[in-house]
DNA sequence: CTTGAAATTGAGAACCATTCCAATTAACTC
DNA sequence: GAGTTAATTGGAATGGTTCTCAATTTCAAG
């Protein structure tokens, strides 16, 4: 079986240590096919039909497990579910108020630094996260 | 009636043409008094120290409206509950992970222009909010 | 292959911040 | 100060995400 494109994740997932199975590579297979911030819920709605025996537990199982190989990020607006998104560029969020849908916003090296340095010394940031508010025009 | 410093609070609350009512006063001082980002559960802590029959539902009800009113943001960290702050100011929040305690940086306006100079056109934020997680010196 | 460690399953339980309720009390208006 | 509207109270209920459990299955290394 040669290295195409499909099982291109399954590479991934053992190339960051952790076991490959079926579930976790229809699971991030579904991160990376639709990037719109999905909860565990959707996730979960989204394999089953390509892997309807798959459980919820599973899902939030291999959630974490990708969360944990820095494969997929979490993400959190207000107090709703927890969001899972795998782009791993530094990026903002821009959440539409109307139509409740996410998009990512990349953020340039430039603009981090220059945020960064609104920190007085002695604080030492490991991460920033940026979540913008309004409505975009589609 | 002077306005005195003790019950400016109390003008503020009839000022956003809010009800007065010792609860809320106490509730917005309380708030005002230790800016370290309380949840409604710590709120109402420290609110029963000063009036030990209020209720926690009241003290939802009070932070409510003081939402409602401007006077006062919740803010969100992960899925952790709601937290309360009395900065109306922009600023970010610098969150501790050692310590678990939050810290507010202040924006400057170029800062924030410059921030939202990196969303694409069509997109029309309303308002941004930006969280640091590290360590700072103590 | 064998073998041991790790992952999956399914259903239910736990968790807990928040809201609801109906009764009581209090605050403004005239 | 009478009346009307809104706020407070306490306790119970809600709601929904996330975790737990033990049994079973699957993975991958030697």
């Amino acid at each position: 079986m040669p290295t195409s494109a499909s099982n291109a994740p399954a590479q991934r997932l053992s190339d960051s240590g952790i076991r490959s199975t079926p579930q976790r590579e229809v699971v991030y297979d579904v991160l990376l096919k639709k990037r719109d911030h999905p909860t565990a819920d959707e996730v979960f709605a989204r394999v089953k039909s390509e892997m309807p025996t798959i459980s919820l537990a599973t899902v939030y199982n291999c959630l974490e497990r990708l969360v944990q190989s820095n494969l997929v990020r979490q993400v959190n607006f207000e107090r709703g579910p927890t969001r899972y998104c795998p782009n791993l560029r530094p990026h903002a969020h821009f959440h539409d108020e109307q139509t409740g849908s996410t998009h990512d916003i990349d953020l340039p090296p430039t603009l981090l630094k220059q945020i960064s340095s609104v920190l007085p010394s002695g604080y030492a940031a490991k991460s920033v996260e940026i979540t913008f508010r309004g409505k975009a025009q589609s």
